[in-house]
Parts: C-alpha cells; structure tokens; sequence
DNA sequence: AGAGGTTACGGGCAGCGTAAGGATC
DNA sequence: GATCCTTACGCTGCCCGTAACCTCT
C-alpha cells in the first residue's frame, strides 16, 4: 500500500511538472524521485505520468490520484496542527526576509520561534522583495516577509504592519523649511530602497514632473547603508523612521515634513498555499503578533521625533 | 511525519484495546506494535493510551487522533479501490465459508476471483455459521459466507441468495404419502445441520409439539455426511435442495413435502466495517455475482425434482 | 504463574545517493 | 551536447522478529 511519503513527492512532481525540481524541493536526489514514483505506478498498476522530453505531464488517473494525495497530506497536516505538541514539530523552514523586517523585529521573531518550536530550524535568506517574490514562486523560500501582497493565487498573504514612508536627514542638513517643496526635494540626492521595490517606483512616480528635472534617487539595496550614507550627510533618505527609531532619539537624525504624501510600507507575510505547509502558516501567525508588539513599542518615539523635527 | 502503517496500527490498536490483538491483526508482533506506537507518541510528543494492566485506553489527544487516522485510511481505501489496476491489488483475504456454499459454488468464487485479482490470495476457513460469526467478531477472519445476518452495527451484511429448505430421503425410504404429517417426520431420523445452527433450531422449533414425543434429529456437521447418511437410508434429511441437484436429477434421492413449512436458508457475505477493508467488500461483491448466477442454474433442477417427487 | 507491555539486540531489506545509461531536442 | 528521466549498485538506517525483562493480578 502506498504511503504518505510517496503521495507528497507524487503531489510535487505533479504541481511542479518535473521530477527534478521536485527533487529539490523535498531536499532528495532526482533518482529517488523517480524510484518513488515507478515504484507507486507499480503498486497501483497504472501510469500516472506521461514523460515527454519537455516536462512530464499527469495522466487521467494521476489527476484523480492527484485529488486523493491533496486530501491525505491536507489531513496530516491539520492533524499536526491539531494536536501535535509544537515541540514536537521539527524541519527547516526557509524564511525570505526583507532587510527593514531584519531591523525592525527579525531577532526577536527568530528568538520566539526557537522558545515555541525548539526543533525548528529557520533558514534566513534577506533579499529585497520582488527577489523574495521570485523565490516564493519557485519554492525556493517557504516563507517570506516582504513589501505588499503578493497577488498569486497560489499564495496565502497576511498584513504584517504598516509603516509610513518619511523623509529623515541629519538637522544640519541644507533644507528650505518644513514642508519642504517638491523643488526643493528634487534638487536634493535622496537614499532610498533599490530600483525594482515598490517605494523607490513609488517615490519617482511623485517626485517626477514633466516642468521640472529629474529628481536624484540614489536607490541602495542595503537598508544600514541608507542610513550610514544619511548620517554622512550625502542626501535625504526616505525609509520608514521606525527603522531610525535610535537616531531620532539620540538626535542624530530628524524627520522632515515635506509636500509629497509617501505612502504606507506595507509588509505581509506571505507563503504558498500547500497540502504541507502548517509550519509556514504557524510561523506566519508568529511573525503578525511579534509585527505589532513592535508596532505598539515604537509608536510613540516616532510621533516625538515628528514634533521635534518641526 | 507519521505514516499511514503508524497509523494503521495505531488504530488497530485503538479498536482492539490491545497492542497485542492488534499484532495479531496486522500479521506482526506485539513488540513490533509497541514500537510503532512509542515512535508514534514520541513524533507527536502526546501520550496516545493509558496502559493500565488490564489493556489500555485511549487519551484525548489520542480519541482525537482516532478520527483522522480513520479519515486517512478510510481515503486511501477509497483511492485504491477509485484507480489501482485490480491486478495490482494484493494480500491474502482470510474468509470463512459455510459448508454449504462450498458444496454450491465455492469453487467457483475462488476461480473468479484469482481471474480479477490475481495477485490475491485466498484463506478458507470452512466452519459453521456460529463459528464464523465469532471468528468475524474475534477479527480472525476478513469476510464470511455464512447463515444470516449477522446484526452486530460493526458488521456489513450483503445477502448472497436465499435456498429453500426441503426434506430430502432415498426413494425407497418408508414414508407415507405427500404430505406427510408432522407425527411421522417426528418418527423418523432426521439428519441435518449442526446443534447450534440457524436451520436446526428452526427445525426442533417446528417439530416440538407439547403432545407429541421429541423428534429424533441427528445434527451433523459435515454437509457431505449428511448426504452420504440420507443416501444411505439412515433417515431423512433437511437441507437445501440445490446441494443435491446432482443426486436428484440422477433419482438417487427425491424431495418430500410435507405439512411443515421450513424457512429458506438466507446466505449473506458478511465483512467488518474497518476503513481498511476494501477487498472484502470487493469479494463480497464477487460472491453476490457467483451466487445469483448459481442460483438461475439450479433453479429448474430444484423444480423438475419436485415435480418427480410428487 | 500468567497475561500484557517494554527493552535489548541482531539481521534483512527498503530506500537513498552516486554514477552511468539512454532518449529527445 | 544539453536536458531530463531511468537503470545499476553499494550502503545506511529503519523496522521487524527473537528473547529477556518488568509489572500487575
């Protein structure tokens, strides 16, 4: 009779089309992929793929095998879920951070994912959003916190929080009074998220006029540099001023007001929907409590450094 | 992640309230069983059973996960029986048949069913009803041919076909006309199914009467004796007609009618309701086919005899 | 003492990984 | 020749069975 084990790696040839990529998503070689699945068409006495040089492809009885295998590794999961002690539950989780959740409230997530599932491995990979978009697609990530829904139907989304984007910049720095115009800000280099993430399209959409000039945008993959580069006084930067929490307090840093309405960040944590994947469901759920404890701690610094700013 | 055999045993053992039952069962040791249930308990992290020294007991989390492990079965039964290739199914089905339908068409269902499911084997048990309703409860067989419905809720009763019983002796065998009386069967010897059986309590039942002396039956338990004895002129016996189709049409013995009306012999596949049973259905589906077709054969002999006998 | 479950230990075999083979573009 | 699946083969580790042990009635 098959077994579970040879039902999952059979839903993941069949979701992924592909043996190999199969392979490496259930961490295993290509041949005992292969082995799994002639070994379950023997026991059932049917073909359930056709192989074709490119790709292979379900037949009529491996779709409605497909259908079976869904239900039973849906029913284990939830029967872990149910009532398996969470220390109990042990695996690597492949978790796509990115870098402002590194700075905001990743430490603390990782410590109490570690006090709830002690043998839970996380596997951190930080990368800007869309590279952490990209991952999820291909299953390279079962997790990630990143920048806005992602909007695959394949794909479970949870608000994290919302931080609001501002302008930050040493108190020295050469700027006209608050609120600084538009002119004023495109005259200024300004340090902000890297080139394909949704605030720095966000920012160039508003910062560009067709009277004006090009503004400056100096896009930067590294979240500390921005702010380095900021306590240099090379330019404005635009991040979200919870990020600077400790520079504002400290002064280094002030929020600048200006006329451009930046919109909100806004962080989900987002994994793909599968039969097997209560650990990513349960860590996500972890990550919206640890989201808005900070949340709740950083409020008011930020409103203190607005009113110091003006 | 637990696995369907850990599972399997675990309900085994949940139903039978015994580790070392459910060994049995399962064609294993007990040991065997300790170990799956301890890997069980450990993979969870919950204590599944009490054990206490007269057999164990279910926990909560344990009661809990009886429902999904039932769940999960009870779909890949179904799964195999949607889409494996008859001939991939194997195992051996052990069945207990009552010894009339060995005599009738037992042969038969054997040959049917190696031709559908070549790769089963079949374990014969022949026993009468009472036995085989014991070794069905005591599950020490998967599916019986047998007298009746067994009423018990964990049991699935298919009816096979309904023989009527008749009086049968040797032509030459002293009787006065047809009818014949209650007070001269009560007379005469009569051989017939075992003491504990359906047939037989019907028969003393139907012949005891409060002026009348007891009648004289010789319960036996070998359906071929009883035969052998009637032919022999011994007295006369009580049994289905279609069990001497071959004695009647050659006129070795004839069918007598009499002022008793006898019941009919109803003959039902009978199986436990376990989620993991699909086989004995399947067979019992089998049998069911055989049986009819048996039935539309000897029809006609069983009406020419009494035509001959009259 | 006997019934029932656990622990200890040795052997067999399933299933994995490495490596070579074959088909199709 | 590149890609992808299959076949061959040696090895490891799991799981089973035997046997000894523990506990409760």
């Amino acid at each position: 009779m098959p077994d579970l084990r040879s039902l999952e790696v059979f839903y993941w040839v069949a979701r992924l089309k592909s043996f190999r990529r199969a392979s490496e998503k259930l961490n295993t070689t290509q041949p005992a992929v292969s082995q799994r699945i002639a070994g379950l068409e023997q026991e059932l006495g049917v073909r359930l793929f056709d192989r074709a040089s490119r790709g292979v492809s379900l037949t009529g009885k491996g779709l409605e095998l497909l259908s079976y295998a869904e239900r039973m590794l849906l029913l284990r999961t939830e029967m872990m879920a149910a009532l398996a002690e969470p220390a109990a539950l042990s695996g690597v989780v492949r978790v796509g951070v990115a870098e402002t959740i590194v700075h905001m409230w990743l430490s603390r997530f990782v410590e109490r994912v570690h006090a709830v599932y002690p043998s839970v491995t996380l596997d951190i990979d930080v990368d800007i959003s869309p590279n952490l978009r990209d991952a999820l697609v291909a299953h390279e990530i079962d997790l990630a916190f990143l920048l806005g829904p992602v909007s695959d139907p394949r794909m479970a989304n949870a608000e994290l929080a919302r931080y609001p984007l501002a302008f930050a910049a040493r108190p020295d720095f050469p700027l006209p009074p608050d609120p600084v115009p538009v002119s004023a800000l495109i005259a200024t280099p300004i340090i902000t998220y890297p080139r394909t993430t949704r605030p720095y399209l966000a920012l160039k959409d508003l910062l560009t006029r067709a009277d004006l000039p090009p503004p400056r945008l100096y896009p930067n993959a590294s979240l500390s540099t921005i702010v380095r580069m900021t306590l240099d006084g090379i330019g404005v930067s635009v991040i979200p001023p919870v990020v600077i929490a400790r520079e504002l307090e400290e002064g280094l840093l002030r929020l600048v007001r200006s006329e451009v309405d930046l919109p909100d960040l806004v962080f989900t944590a987002t994994y793909p929907v599968a039969p097997d994947n209560m650990l990513a469901r349960a860590l996500a759920e972890i990550a919206r409590t640890i989201a808005a404890e900070n949340h709740a701690e950083t409020a008011s610094v930020i409103r203190q450094s607005y009113r110091k700013g003006s």
